[in-house]
DNA sequence: AAAAATTTTTTGATCGATCCAAATCCTCCC
DNA sequence: GGGAGGATTTGGATCGATCAAAAAATTTTT
């Protein structure tokens, strides 16, 4: 650690003053307005704050003054390392990081998992406003964000307060497009790999699992899948739907369950590339070729999918740009719609292709 | 936006205390001791509260009594994109994510190219204490860092003012272990694939470029292999050193150098992972295998590292553990050392092995 | 040399809370 | 009815700066 000379009683502007033998005015103003003060007081203040060893004026001070923080404060109910692992919160901070450098703000992450610290980190954060990461509809920190009564955005909708100021996507054109997709090669035998409808749950499920979701992503996604493949005249009832964890365990049992059925999926309908790609791997290890004997269509449009093998097909969201949006909305609010639908596109890779004629 | 229903002027707790008819001690009392409030005027404080759209205290009013932020800053010169983008500095950032959580401490990135906002940003930041990344020998943040006078830790030694405190590892020990490694394969056509050894510069060198190199990392590295090679009867006089930018461009140049050597090597040593990684995407493309006609081995040990084909051997620091200590170092300054050497190891994978028969 | 104009410095208020010692208010008891 | 003693409440000081208006010093004008 570096030793601090002054670690007992930290010198103030005050202190600087008296030693300068001027005003706490003046000396203030040799720091945050140098111009106004004349040379010759200018630079013994210097030399008195130097031979103090004064830090420079406290912004904790400074700030109260000011009013405005000059930062972002970034929030979710996940642990921190969240946004430094999980790819879609990468994308998205690095879109808000792209804001902060040109605007020259800070940015601050704020968490804690299961509400033990996240009241208070939230409440007592040092940011202008907040952007909130709703992770798996965990709404929690949307209500503690709003009682601070500053500017704030949703990412996601699914909280379908109205009042609230959101950036999300259309969860079911999207999950529409990559069923079309799938169903332009061919395929007839689907099966959805389903994200959480609520909290830690899984296993086989039917559609009406999705009425009392809590996900609403996850509700609109399969509602999408259904629609699509229903409208192409396919018996929706008979297509296997697995809620699996996002998680290697519970996609590997899932994958287990749909190809132990007496007629096999040849297109897989994955929520997220995470599930999509781990799902690949599962197929690659049973000897089956993606997409020779099985399609599979992601969503999310995580880097990772463009660069696994095969490369993956998958309905990207623009992420860094719903990132530079959200930043943008709290740096200059009023400004900001209250709602923001971005739009959604399929990016066509090698994952999904006509069926096999075997 | 969240429409805020006091935009115009924000409630104070003074407001809140005159509004309940009781005084400002008493209101602040509400928030912070409630218990030491008789309830029936609790309820009326947090009643008028309410009716005004109070807010909650102020962290800024706060924070000038408290003196404590609670955040760590974490700072760089790189853009903070940076800190997601980049594996190494992700998974330090991972560890401190950690120690935060588990304290319920906040973090703060701080950052700015090439110095813009740097200067400011840094003397403004509200933290306790600064985590400093010295990306590539530039120390301008370890200087403006120094002048706030907090504690703070630099991550990488080589900036070698004693009084500093600061994580790192012993670059020359590692660089002998990864060329003892190739050693022992049998290898004697070594070339080295260097980080820049000053800002920006990249080309063939020889040895003696290392003496005035800015970045220390850069030369102990060089030292390591060198001595390593010299101490197994090589001449290194002949040994090919090519500086690299750490991206695909110089890599790529640095190996048609290399390839194009009357005598190519068959070993390869890479000052990063990363440079070691577009290396072997260029010896696949070539049609050389790897390790059976060139081996490389990488430095760092970042997770693509494992996961990439084949994978990497290369010499493993302790990122995430650096990452923890530097934030308990921060909060709680005083325990720490002065100066923390972590231990590296040599991660034998894939992408060394024998002298090809050929 | 006095008046006017300009530059520089000082003084006092303010930002929004928390803390602490002193003042009140109660309740209970003799 | 007069304390004693504990529970509450109050008002002023404080945290560390910035800002605006007034005062002082200096320069320019007449």
């Amino acid at each position: 650690m570096a030793r601090q000379a002054t670690a007992i009683k930290p010198v103030r502007l005050a202190d600087v003053a008296k030693a300068a033998g001027v005003s706490h005015g003046t000396a203030s103003n040799v720091f945050s307005h140098p111009e106004i003060v004349r040379e010759e007081v200018r630079e013994r203040v210097k030399a008195a704050a130097d031979a103090l060893g004064y830090a420079g004026p406290d912004p904790k001070g400074r700030l109260l003054r000011a009013g405005k923080v000059n930062a972002i404060g970034v929030a979710t109910a996940e642990p921190l390392s969240y946004f430094f692992d999980d790819p879609f919160a990468r994308v998205v901070m690095s879109g808000i990081s792209e804001i902060c450098d040109a605007t020259g703000a800070g940015l601050s992450l704020v968490s804690a998992i299961n509400g033990e610290h996240l009241a208070w980190n939230i409440q007592s954060a040092l940011v202008d406003g907040f952007i909130v990461f709703c992770v798996e509809g965990n709404w929690q920190p949307v209500y503690l964000t709003r009682e601070r009564k500053l500017p704030f955005v949703v990412l996601d909708f699914g909280y379908d307060e109205g009042a609230l100021s959101a950036i999300g996507i259309d969860n079911k054109a999207g999950a529409k497009l990559a069923a079309d997709h799938l169903l332009a090669f061919g395929h007839r035998r689907f099966g959805v790999l389903a994200l959480s409808f609520d909290e830690g749950s899984s296993g086989p499920v039917t559609a009406l699992r999705a009425e009392g979701a809590t996900y609403s992503g996850t509700r609109d996604r399969l509602y999408g899948y259904l629609e699509a493949l229903a409208d192409a005249g396919i018996d929706t009832a008979s297509v296997p739907i697995y809620e699996t964890g996002n998680d290697v365990p519970t996609v590997h049992a899932s994958l287990d369950y749909m190809f132990s059925l007496p007629e096999p999926p040849t297109a897989l309908l994955a929520m997220s590339d995470g599930i999509a790609m781990i799902a690949i791997d599962w197929l690659k290890e049973r000897g089956l070729s993606v997409p020779g004997d099985v399609s599979i269509v992601g969503f999310d449009g995580v880097p990772e999918a463009a660069t696994c093998r095969p490369p993956l097909t998958t309905i990207a969201q623009p992420m860094r740009e719903m990132g530079r949006r959200a930043a943008r909305a709290i740096l200059d609010p009023g400004q900001a719609e209250r709602r923001q639908e971005m739009s959604i596109e399929l990016v066509a890779r090698e994952s999904a292709g006509p069926v096999s004629e075997r």
